[in-house]
DNA sequence: CCTACCGATCGGTAGG
DNA sequence: CCTACCGATCGGTAGG
């Protein structure tokens, strides 16, 4: 038998970890109760029980929801021929789509993850130590190619992964910057400041 | 009479504060109990009221300190008469040595000043709001007279800003690079984007 | 600084 | 999805 598919095809599952983003980046994971998640969908508190395991639960959904994606998108890029400027021009554009539209998500799995319970905790910062060092990696090769100047790769990679999540900071500023300027000016900031 | 000077001159107030601070960076504000934090103190939890009002003063004494520290920082370069460029430096160096040597009050400042209850919460983001209002200032006036590139001022102080906020990752993944030669690799590579 | 304790709230379950 | 409820833990106070 197929399976039916809901308005949108969204789980009430799926409903209840959004809000729940929303909450935990407003009030931290530890700061929000279930309560008053079940408010903000218009249900007691117990009923969420049936389409969630625990509220540890939601959290580890969001996070390896974010790590995924980025993941993913990053072994998209590793294939590709392009020159490593070109590459990281393409990875720190990714990173800025994120914070820009999925604002919520990312911020929990930035600030939350420490929440996790182990496995779940390890498990993430395996993830995110591999994606930071394949970053490194691309720095590294970008140097031996002569397109940037000699730089620290470490260091490179901690001072553009920073600078992308400071758009935290805008979204709470709500400028009415148009995001391709906004874009353009911090890749330009940044690129300009590793090339030769 | 003279106030009795207590060893080191250290309040046990202070001594509370700090221990506060490093579990509250690794937790959370809303993650740490007033029972965890009188046993890291060897004490009873009832007993931490005899120095301190409440939870909440807690964060308001760190998350002011650290403010205080910032903006008289910035005052002291106002009156300055050097270039530009050596001003915006200076201030990337300072946010570089309290982010190594104040790391855990500074973590908390950054991240869980949303927790601070009113009117407290509102006169930390008017401290902060006024703060980045300088630092644009200073960037324009870089532009103006032609030290720095023709950059969106609000974009240039948000990736300086993130970008040394980066250094939290860094305690993190405690490396053993030298603390001058990471201080120069981020100078560089902030200041490089901006200069013409 | 401690013992003893308070009311409130937490995440979660039983049962329908 | 709800009512009713559980044990645990919370920030904080009284009194010494």
């Amino acid at each position: 038998m197929a399976k039916i598919i809901t308005a949108k095809n969204v789980t009430k599952k799926e409903v209840i970890t959004q809000h729940a983003a929303v909450l935990f980046r407003q009030k931290g994971f530890a700061g929000t109760s279930m309560r008053e998640l079940a408010e903000k969908l218009g249900i007691e508190a117990s009923s969420l029980y049936n389409h969630i395991g625990s509220k540890s639960e939601i959290l580890q959904t969001i996070c390896f929801a974010v790590a995924n994606e980025y993941n993913s998108q990053l072994e998209k890029t590793e294939s590709s021929s392009e020159k490593v400027a070109v590459v990281i021009e393409n990875i720190i554009r990714f990173h800025i789509h994120m914070m820009l539209h999925r604002f919520d998500e990312v911020f929990v799995a930035n600030h939350e993850w420490k929440q996790l319970q182990e496995p779940f905790l390890s498990n993430f910062l395996l993830q995110r130590k591999s994606y930071e060092a394949k970053l490194i990696a691309l720095i590294k090769k970008g140097i031996q190619t002569k397109e940037f100047v000699n730089i620290n790769p470490h260091v490179a990679v901690l001072t553009i992964l920073s600078a992308v999540r400071g758009l935290e900071f805008w979204q709470r500023h709500k400028k009415n910057l148009e995001q391709k300027s906004l874009e353009q000016d911090i890749v330009y900031h940044l690129l300009n400041g590793l090339k030769k």
